[in-house]
DNA sequence: TTTATCGAAGAATAATTTTCCCCATTCAGT
DNA sequence: ACTGAATGGGGAAAATTATTCTTCGATAAA
């Protein structure tokens, strides 16, 4: 599985992917083969999914965000398919989840400005069969990063060292 | 600003920032060294901010995502800054917003499991002076998207063709 | 002790990024 | 209309980085 080298690795590419495997090796103490092999393998077994570029969502107009509750009395599986797919290709939908409680799927929605919301939300309940509605605005983003935490990876046994 | 051979630029390293610029320029119809060079200022105008690897939440045994609404008593500036001060440093939180409406804040949590939660929420209020918490447990994450909607950017006239 | 296995290291090669120099277009000023 | 500066694009060379290949050393089982 994963050991602690790898995941050495992988705190620093989640922070910066743009950093050299030979300095990555540097840092976690490797040379720049076996490195450049443990990151191959990470991405093979889909423990690395995908490189991406973030963008500031200042410049690029995004500064709102809406956390969407959604309530449905449709419960089967027909529906909840449609709808996924549905949200799958609209761009300001960020995140999806289908909600333990009270909420049955929470939305995390992207927009310029309250009136572009106004205008999403009107275009998402006619495409689709929904109870009930309820939006959060967010004023201030804190913080946001796409790093996970790793100190819950069960570790393996170091491998054998030089 | 961003002309539309930028924004499909950005589209494309939103989605997969490992295609080499010569493809790129290539997709948006511009060779190499152009294309090199509107990716280098949207990095120096800070457009793109980082360039990161996306992890399997599930490999990494991070598989529980709640959403911790909080509300305080507390709305002073100080509170604030030492509240966001811890929060910057929890591996757990990946999100954090400030909200308008009942909920004052508002946590995204990534631990693996409920006994994690538990043991992160007891810690968290441990360390910090909080009125009102509510959990919502995800039970499936449908949608994640690092990449934002470019639809609302602003387009600034197209640069001189060749 | 021998052999098989696994990871590491270093050097060679391939691919990609980055730099450098030049050309075309636009636009303001004369 | 001409000139010159500013802006953006292109091709080829240089530099850096990724990838492959081959070898070496440690470990564990027979």
């Amino acid at each position: 599985m994963i050991d602690r080298l790898d995941r050495k690795i992988l705190q620093i590419l989640q922070e910066d992917a743009t950093i050299p495997v030979a300095e990555i090796g540097r840092r976690v103490g490797l040379s720049t083969t076996p490195c450049w092999r443990r990151i191959q393998k990470l991405e093979e077994d889909r423990v690395i999914t995908k490189r991406v570029a973030v963008l500031d969502p200042k410049k690029v107009n995004a500064k709102v965000t809406v956390f969407v509750s959604i309530t449905t009395s449709q419960h089967n599986e027909e529906w909840l398919k449609r709808f996924a797919e549905v949200i799958r290709d609209v761009p300001e939908v960020v995140e999806f989840y289908r909600m333990s409680g009270q909420v049955d799927y929470l939305l995390r929605v992207v927009v310029p400005d309250i009136e572009a919301y106004d205008l999403f939300y009107k275009r998402l309940i006619s495409r689709i069969d929904i109870a009930d509605v309820s939006s959060a605005f967010a004023m201030e983003q804190i913080k946001y990063a796409t790093a996970l935490p790793l100190n819950y990876i069960p570790l393996e046994k170091d491998k054998g060292m030089a």
